[in-house]
DNA sequence: CGGCTTCTATAAAGATTTTATAAAGACAGG
DNA sequence: CCTGTCTTTATAAAATCTTTATAGAAGCCG
């Protein structure tokens, strides 16, 4: 099941039909933007997972969007465009594109490149499975269970938890934590992790007073721990 | 600064010849085998960096090849075949390969993806951790552990210590330590580091009347040492 | 040597910042 | 118009940092 969360930003509104229409029978949730503006704006409130890039907007040149994005975005973004000259091309790969689509492009392909891009960001992690001690992650399901039983996680959560797990001994910053999950106009917002947290603890710690897998690094951000 | 290894799989002694000096000239160390099973053995002898593919090998079917490199191969595999059909390139990208470009290919383009491709895996190169007698401090966790066990380092301490242990071995003076933790404001307020030396040697040194890692060096500042 | 000064180590009290948590308000989707 | 979720606010508790106090060590000089 997927599930990942694209954005397309184009401003030809039959691609974005197109796609809106593939990518959702596909079990993708799709956003749409019509302006590199918009589409900036939205990638930052709520980063997806991975982003569909016309490079011929009508307000910015495509390369500069892509550089910018990638200041601090770091899951794939495949470029559409008309452009089938090998310059553009380069350009947009060493700007940090994953891959690059030539319009008019093959849906299916499209579809087939998007799974392999989705799949080299997942594959890092390499354990689709995060077990320790009396808590299961199942990364690829988005399920969590405690004592065999299933935890009733809020999207939000789960994304904190997942990145937590994932990152499992490494301290994160509260700064990295925000960055990632609300986008980086949130990075201010501190108390949102702490209510976060607080609640995913309710859930998860057997202990919530005495928390043993999120644990706070004061002044600094928390730690997931997985051994006794 | 590239020095990645790149195995190319290609029956073709044109092509073959083409990439080892494209490839080479841009600071890849290139090998190359002719057949699948050639290609095979090498790659399972020394996993290069990235593969490129070619699909249509006279001794074996380019897809199995894939699949069977994909049951233990995980780095970058890009694919090159004269089959430009949608079919091929869905079967290829669900099978593991990372790009698919049609001959006859650019090879700037060529070279673009493989710098793509690399990009992703590279990810997480050095792994900074410092380790001297029965200390180990991880950089990118942010902990610090004695004799295998986890000490525990409030936020100022760990700046602190970090800092000396990066300059392990040269004398880092009070106006330097204060400026680089506290802010240039604060470079009188040698009070401070004695307070968290002494705090920082408690928790680290086996004996705090008479440091071994962070030692003093009076009227000056203080060094980290990590041999004996 | 002994008095003086400067620098250092350490504990502990006080001040400040950071965190945990509940709960109320806002908002979107069905 | 519910319902579940996210955002915001308020407040107590915990952790950390800053400041003060005191004592020891080291160097200098008559």
């Amino acid at each position: 099941m997927n599930r990942a969360e694209i954005l397309v930003i184009d401003d030809e509104v039959q691609i974005r039909k197109l796609l809106q229409i593939t990518l959702q029978s596909n079990d993708y949730a799709v956003k749409e933007a019509a302006t590199a503006k918009e589409g900036t704006i939205m990638a930052a409130n709520h980063p997806p997972d991975l982003i569909v890039l016309d490079l011929g907007l009508p307000d910015e040149n495509g390369h500069e969007v892509l550089k910018k994005l990638r200041e601090w975005y770091t899951n794939p973004v495949i470029i559409l465009s008309v452009q089938n000259s090998e310059e553009d091309i380069i350009k947009a790969l060493d700007n940090g594109a994953n891959d690059y689509l030539v319009k008019p492009f093959r849906t299916g392909e499209l579809l087939a490149r998007i799974r392999s891009s989705l799949r080299s960001t997942n594959g890092e992690e390499s354990i689709p499975v995060i077990k320790c001690r009396d808590l299961i992650i199942d990364l690829s399901a988005r399920t969590v269970k405690k004592n065999s039983e299933f935890v009733k996680l809020t999207s939000t959560e789960y994304n904190l938890l997942s990145l937590l797990a994932r990152n499992e001994g490494k301290v994160l910053t509260h700064h990295y934590l925000l960055r990632e999950i609300w986008g980086p106009g949130f990075i201010n917002q501190s108390q949102y992790l702490r209510v976060f947290t607080a609640q995913l603890r309710k859930k998860l710690e057997n202990d919530p007073n005495r928390p043993e897998y999120i644990v706070t690094e004061a002044g600094v951000g928390y730690r997931f721990v997985a051994r006794e």
